[in-house]
DNA sequence: CCGTATCCCGCATGATACTG
DNA sequence: CAGTATCATGCGGGATACGG
């Protein structure tokens, strides 16, 4: 998805930088339109399918299954099915889902800060601009 | 860009969650491809666009100009025009920018700190599908 | 040196319909 | 209820060429 392309050609990073193509992966996570919704949501408790879809609002089907499915894979939630009819399939955060929270926690707190000047900054871009 | 679509039925978030829609928009620039990357490094002093461009390694020339435009609009970065010939355009954090690298950081460490984790899910999960 | 203007392609996402 | 399958599409992003 995000390729490592950076620093092909030998280029001069600082040291503190080095790592910035694995994080980035992480980040890439971070930012597409679900997963963190997703995971802060399931931070108040397991969740069933159709549940967090209702909680989420304007999900399509197709994509709550795909963004589920890689947060399982990324080791980030657990997904248990009980063998009901009708079936129920739980979805909960494991540990290490648990520990992404506190940085974006962080993160969230942040933009809720500064939203405004961002706002402001905008506004004030756009009017310059035209 | 990340259109307010969350709880258009009314739906019920916890209050906590409440702000989820606002918050989005700035997770939407955290995760993007450059942004971040840029914004970290020019938290080590004001830089040049070519320089930005070398230091990056694999961003087009186009997407560095849009990259920075977005950072500008935002108010996060400043960009400074050098009547030189040729010409200087040097770009510098905002103390908005500057104050976006903290949380930043936050998840950068989080990331190096569990990336193996998420491989060791990754390769696991991967096996147990196949 | 620092961009802007075009063209183009692939993927992420949505809509819809079907299944166990 | 909890998905899978298929199709359509908009946009992110790269390549290239040109301009001040």
């Amino acid at each position: 998805m995000v390729q490592g392309n950076m620093d092909v050609t030998g280029g001069q990073h600082d040291p503190a930088h080095g790592d910035c193509r694995k994080v980035s992966r992480i980040l890439a996570r971070v930012g597409d339109k679900w997963s963190v919704l997703i995971v802060m949501l399931l931070g108040d408790g397991p969740r069933r399918f159709n549940e967090i879809r209702r909680m989420v609002g304007g999900i399509s089907q197709r994509m709550l299954t795909l963004t589920l499915r890689g947060l399982e894979r990324d080791g980030m939630v657990t997904r248990t099915v009980y063998p009901t009819v009708p079936p129920r399939v739980e979805y909960a955060l494991t540990p290490l889902g648990q520990s992404l929270r506190e940085p974006v926690q962080a993160l969230g707190t942040w933009a809720l800060a500064n939203i405004d000047r961002v706002d402001a900054a905008q506004q004030e871009f756009d009017s310059r601009t035209a």
